[in-house]
DNA sequence: CTGTTAGCGCTTTCAT
DNA sequence: ATGAAAGCGCTAACAG
């Protein structure tokens, strides 16, 4: 079903065809009804390849994320999909795993397949490869998540964040704040967290306690050390809402309560975090409007012929769920 | 970067340079060592569109889910997106947002992009036009959840699991059980989940009870009436995890214990279920292998230039995960 | 083993 | 308002 087919059977040549479709006031009513009609009756469907390959520009946007198993992942790509629908974009999304070779190879993978541009969520901008990459063969691109001096990136401010997250912890009386991470080196995301931590709590004069569990099948193991050594703290404050999931279990399996002998709190704000009980306290992102807005950002360079540069960045506002996962530190005398 | 100019800077023809690169045998060691290397230097990359347009197949497969924002679809999409790298393919995921018209955008998106195959789960076999359509143009295609004997389909067998599991509550001193579902005519598995229960609870002797929540949000209200009404059910028999998420709060809120006052189960089998307190106990479906099996099937039927049929269906079996969160029924009395 | 060439389906000048 | 024709980058005969 080719546009040749279509030209045959209006009796237009195939020229006329392609108008009817791309510029409707070039053609006249008259024409561009048999046309479409005749189209409708063939179930003709312009191929996109050959118009890619045309035109030079795809109108696909691809994507590069660490995984879509981690809710927050999903519900970014949730909102680029209906962002980048709505601008008249499709979407082919990659995932990493995690592994930085893999985002080179997502990389070459989106640039074979003629993507207009790209939104990623990289390891870390500093070193990234893949970054380096699209910089050379000038392709668009936005980070998410990211943050980077350098590069267009739409992100909150991690940072920021977890420093108000601990003042906040410390007016509950939290004396002992332990955080719980991942491994540190595999995200910038993580490094600015931990970041605002230290910083949240040399201003609050407390001393900072840090739980990294590279491998997440540890995470039980060693939080469950953690809760159980000498000085247990009153507060885990997580560096993502899958890993204080984890903790409040770790913390009922030790047999304390959560808030009231251990306070939990989260970083992401997933929305499965809402039908916990207890209800996950956490940061909130924006995860959908994180999407949404890389792809805004990506779609007006487009337009305008440009590419996305460092000064476009965003920082979206985030904000603090209370939910039911932390408390007072002095709500641990047995109910 | 195109493929002239990697042939013109290795002084070779562009059928060479192509050869080197699909069919490495045909071209002298020497050659193929000084096209690689000339095409690295200029990092030229294949251009997608042009290889489809010109062999009609693009080694992409089309995807089309509900939402990523379900965990199980996010399982099995992960399970999908290996499986076609390991085969070579890169897959194009759309997502309906449980909206039937989607559908069929969706596949006239794929076909668009000419897709080889598709992968896809969709509302209701028996009445999906997007299946008609792709039955009518003869696009490959397999049904990834869905059950129905006209169509090629990779699921479990929802029903039984549903039977085996009322079966299981009876056997737990269970009379009063209640089926949470959410809009039983949304989709058929949930029809299929639904027909299980009560065939379990015919098998049993015991009086079915439903409880249908076509819009999520009025999930928790809807919950609350049927906890707190006159007779309370000592079991709910959730219709997805996510629902059995959202009911486990909804008991809680209600002043009462899981699984000492109410047991709850889910459906589906997601990840996140492991780390909850209770553990949910629940059906698991083993999501990334279906997705993985949808793939194979597809790259069978395309490898051996046919359609895949709906005698090459594949029921895989699924499994019980005890959890925390489904107990005996008279564990109720308070501890 | 390598080169020449046609053509995949489409858009876009350039004519008319 | 419409048509003729070139060409996007690639692969696959076909020729040598």
């Amino acid at each position: 079903m080719s546009i040749q087919e279509v030209a045959r059977q209006a009796g237009v040549s195939v020229a006329t065809v392609s108008r009817a479709f791309n510029l409707p006031d070039k053609v006249s009513a008259e024409t561009r009804e048999r046309v479409e009609s005749v189209a409708r009756e063939l179930g003709y469907r312009p191929n996109a390849s050959a118009r890619t390959l045309r035109t030079q520009r795809s109108r696909v946007l691809g994507v590069v994320l660490p995984t879509l198993l981690n809710p927050v992942f999903a519900e970014c790509l949730d909102g680029i999909a209906h962002a980048a629908a709505e601008l008249g974009y499709a979407i082919l999304p990659v995932t990493t795993d995690y592994q930085i070779g893999q985002e080179e190879r997502a990389v070459d993978l989106l640039l074979s397949e003629n993507v207009d541009g790209m939104i990623l969520v990289v390891s870390n901008p500093a070193t990234s490869i893949a970054l380096q990459r699209l910089r050379k063969v000038g392709a668009p691109y936005v980070l998410a998540y990211n943050r980077h001096a350098d590069h267009p990136c739409v992100s909150v401010d991690s940072e920021l964040a977890v420093t108000q997250l601990v003042t906040r912890l410390a007016g509950l009386g939290h004396q002992q704040i332990a955080m719980v991470c991942g491994q540190l080196s595999a995200s910038d995301r993580a490094q600015q967290r931990y970041r605002g931590f230290l910083q949240g709590m040399q201003a609050a004069g407390l001393a900072p306690r840090l739980l990294e569990v590279p491998f997440i099948d540890d995470a039980a193991a060693a939080l469950a050390d953690l809760i159980q050594g000498d000085t247990r703290p009153t507060a885990l404050l997580c560096s993502n809402d899958l890993l204080a999931i984890r903790a409040i279990r770790a913390v009922r399996q030790a047999g304390l309560r959560v808030p009231e002998d251990i306070s939990v709190t989260g970083f992401d704000g997933i929305a499965l975090g809402l039908d916990l009980t207890p209800m996950l306290s956490t940061v909130v992102q924006p995860n959908a409007r994180i999407g949404a807005t890389s792809v805004e950002l990506i779609v007006q360079a487009l337009i305008g012929g440009t590419l996305p540069g460092s000064e476009s960045s965003q920082i979206l506002s985030h904000s603090w769920r209370a939910g039911e996962s932390c408390g007072a530190a002095d709500a641990g005398s047995p109910a």
